[in-house]
DNA sequence: ACTAGTTTGTCAGATCCATGTCAGAAAAAT
DNA sequence: ATTTTTCTGACATGGATCTGACAAACTAGT
């Protein structure tokens, strides 16, 4: 899975905090607080947040500065959340920096969209383009890429299929069928040892030793699964 | 200083079309109008402006539609203008790829500040005009212009859509529907192998050498991608 | 330990099917 | 009207897939 977002909110209201936290803790992001606006620049320097979530109204530092001093050391993004909602204070506060401007009272929905849309920009690619891997073999479904050794290997479409479908579940057992139904398609209609074939090959092209399989392993009367050993 | 930014206003209301385009032209942009969504991605397709105004009640197409529509060509901000203002409506848009959300009745600094807070983020990220190069093939999105080993070559409109689609995304695989999709429009119903026509003219003219491409692969069984060993 | 029975490993063809290739028709742009 | 681009269809080719046959490993019963 993805790496949890990591968002910095500074406010200094506990129950607006609360609150906040209560949301973003709900959509799987790791929250900092920090209440006044020396306690927000100083952990974000220390953490690097993802994103940060600035209330304008602080006890010490006007918010717009803690928007500015940020903006000198980081481009991350910085959504302004406050109660001033006049349009020349959501104008200063786009002008300062900030990505995005939130009005309180917010809607959870929105301000999380708000968040997500943020996140997203700068990440760059929404998607999971991240590898699976399983020991020394390295999946991408996304870019249907495979490496061993960290050296990409050319697999034919059923191979493929084949191992993406072990590797995204290793240690379990896959019947002939199963295998058949997921990478061959349902319309297939034929031996079902073919799969043994794309095992095989399978095994030759991920330098498995005769006899002995390191990662694909023979479940005899079921199946084929993965090794999860070498998961971690 | 910079050239004028472009702006495509989608919004079939005459008077606010008229209000918008006296609001912007006094900032100094250069403004550009569609009354419908599939004049407006005609529009944004042929000026490649540099930020698209959106309104979601629209006499042909859904406004979300037009959004999605122009995501999959670019990722030019979109600025969603409406009357639709429940929190659900704002998260669906945002969710679409929408860059900001503002709600009828607007406020025309603030909406401003919006715009130029999209143009301020687009510019500053690495590459805007700026070509993609892959190999010895670069690719410029604005001006749609193709170099290959520094010489300018000269691409049909399909071809440059795919192109642009594998370099955007190297080393992704693509399929012939995903292909058709963005390259062709989804209006089109026909054979699917068209592509591999465009793929072959694309290989001639990048001087693919026959039976081993260097940069356009094929997937057999799924499709094509741009091989990402020349990235850098 | 031996044997019969079952299951998987291995691999060489035969077959199948996806892609490469290109010419000409159809459509669109100029 | 002429040129350019797009689309379709046909054929050839080579790689992918499937099958089947045999060898090897394993299992259980005597």
């Amino acid at each position: 899975m993805n790496e949890k977002s990591t968002i910095l909110v500074v406010e200094d209201n506990l129950t607006t905090s609360k609150t906040l936290g209560i949301f973003l803790a709900a959509e799987n992001y790791d929250v900092e607080f920090a209440f006044n606006g020396h306690d927000g620049i100083q952990r974000y320097l220390a953490n690097r947040h993802d994103l940060i979530l600035l209330d304008l109204m602080l006890p010490d530092v006007d918010g717009l500065q803690v928007c500015q001093s940020v903006r000198s050391h980081s481009d991350v993004p910085i959504v302004i959340l406050t109660a001033k909602s006049t349009e020349d204070e959501i104008v200063e506060g786009l002008e300062n920096g900030a990505d995005d401007y939130v009005c309180k009272p917010f809607g959870a929905k929105e301000l999380l969209a708000r968040i997500r849309r943020c996140l997203r920009q700068k990440s760059g690619t929404p998607g999971k383009n991240q590898p699976i891997r399983v020991g020394e073999i390295e999946l991408e479904l996304e870019r249907r890429l495979v490496k061993f050794m960290n050296e990409p290997i050319k697999l034919t479409k059923s191979e493929f299929e084949i191992l993406s479908m072990l590797m995204r579940n290793p240690g379990r057992v896959f019947t002939r069928d199963q295998l058949i139904q997921t990478a061959l398609g349902p319309s297939f209609d034929g031996y079902d040892r073919t799969i043994d074939t794309h095992i095989w090959s399978l095994r030759k092209k991920l330098g498995e030793p005769r006899g002995n399989p390191k990662y694909i392993l023979s479940e005899p009367g079921i199946g084929y699964r993965l090794s999860d050993q070498h998961a971690h």
